[in-house]
DNA sequence: CAGTGGTCTAGACCACTGC
DNA sequence: CAGTGGTCTAGACCACTGA
């Protein structure tokens, strides 16, 4: 565990002891933390120093306050890729779960860009998952799923039905493993023969490419994943200052 | 101007209040506002309350503060979208600021998607440039730039060196317009066959198209504007909670 | 050194939640 | 109603900046 630096503000130093309960899985996701005057008194400390570093939590997306009843662990809610980047709307406002068909899962030592990016020994075993996403009966995403097998090996054992269309929940409920962040890098490219093909596009057609790196709240990589889609409906807004 | 809600909390109005007073430029992009104590005493508040107002400030943007110096209004700095979504390394982390050459910059009747992008009247008078950004003299963006004629007249005036690298500061200088915000669309649509050749590359290989509305301190639109990129250099990364 | 923002405390009262 | 987080106050002291 990392050692909480002395030099740093109070509000600091509890946020990190707080963080860290919380990644040692003190409380699970949806569970409440002490209330404002409990943590005060266990770590003799005001009420407003509290506050503080939990304002300092909330901001890092970590837990979110209810008034009335209490300060919540978080559980990070990944909107589907499909929506957020491309131009599949949801019915007015609903989310739909785009469907999921697991092409393909097996172990295998890791190629060498798999273990580097998921931080774990050069020709270790991991875990490939391919899946393609569908709407409305028709393929949008085709993803290609790295897991380290150390962490996940339960995942082989399930029936597609078990795992089910959403894979994050299926790492807490299975492997009690759960996705805090992640970090996306988006591209462009044309699509491969295959990813053309499971997508009923022409190959070489331009695609969009989201690779994303997932890390669970002790900042450890979990799941490295690409995806592909097509060009044509891609579409991301942004705000900047 | 906006009234001040008088149900919403203290520190809440006076947020509210400092911020009408940046938007009407009563402190430029750069200045001190004044003091925690002075903003303290004017508005009969504690200085907690004050901190508390001026921390959304910081949060939305609008403030930095520099321990010992003072708080000042922020001037928003936007990164090139080239560097933002392109893969054009700054060199050694400097800075490089691409070559800008204006090929065309004229007043014309908008057309009803400008006019309603820019919120002004339908038919009403704009500006529009065609730029091309250069980086070590290949063409890496072509750019298509409206604004309200009204705001911006002077611009059609000057010489291309007086317009300078940078928009946004002369806008600044020379029309007392200033950027505080601005939201970006990302689409990938096959390139045209003007832009095609201005980027020095086949009609109808797939581009990045960035629109961007540019806000003022007041919330109204400034500038609307559409910059086209290869999508072969396109990349962007984003984290996510 | 005076003046600024940053940290921390202690306590009062308000507004919302759920029993 | 008791218990939670939200607002607000008043004041002490610290750390940094710039003259």
């Amino acid at each position: 565990m990392k050692p909480i630096d002395e030099r740093l503000p109070l509000y600091q130093k509890l946020r990190d002891q707080i963080a860290a309960q919380i990644a040692r899985n003190a409380w699970h996701p949806g569970e409440a933390i002490p209330t404002e005057a409990e943590l005060a008194a266990t770590h003799k400390v005001a009420v407003g120093t509290v506050r503080k570093a939990i304002d300092v939590l909330v901001a890092e997306g970590l837990v979110e306050r209810s008034q009335g009843r209490g300060t919540f662990v978080r559980r990070p809610n990944f909107d589907s890729s499909l929506f957020r980047f491309f131009r599949y709307q949801k019915e007015n406002g609903m989310r739909r779960v785009p469907e999921s068909r697991i092409l393909q899962r097996e172990g295998l030592a890791g190629p060498a860009e798999v273990t580097a990016a998921l931080d774990v020994p050069k020709g270790s075993k991991v875990i490939r998952i391919f899946r393609l996403r569908l709407l409305d009966g028709s393929p949008v995403l085709a993803e290609e799923i790295w897991l380290p097998k150390a962490r996940f090996a339960p995942i082989l054992k399930l029936t597609p039905e078990e795992i089910g269309p959403l894979l994050y929940p299926t790492y807490e409920r299975v492997c009690g493993e759960v996705v805090a962040r992640a970090e996306e890098t988006l591209t462009v490219e044309p699509l491969d023969q295959p990813t053309a093909r499971l997508l009923a596009l022409p190959p070489g057609s331009p695609g969009v490419v989201i690779a994303r790196l997932a890390f669970g709240y002790d900042g450890r990589p979990l799941e490295w994943r690409r995806s592909r889609g097509p060009a044509a409906t891609f579409r991301y807004q942004i705000e900047i200052r």
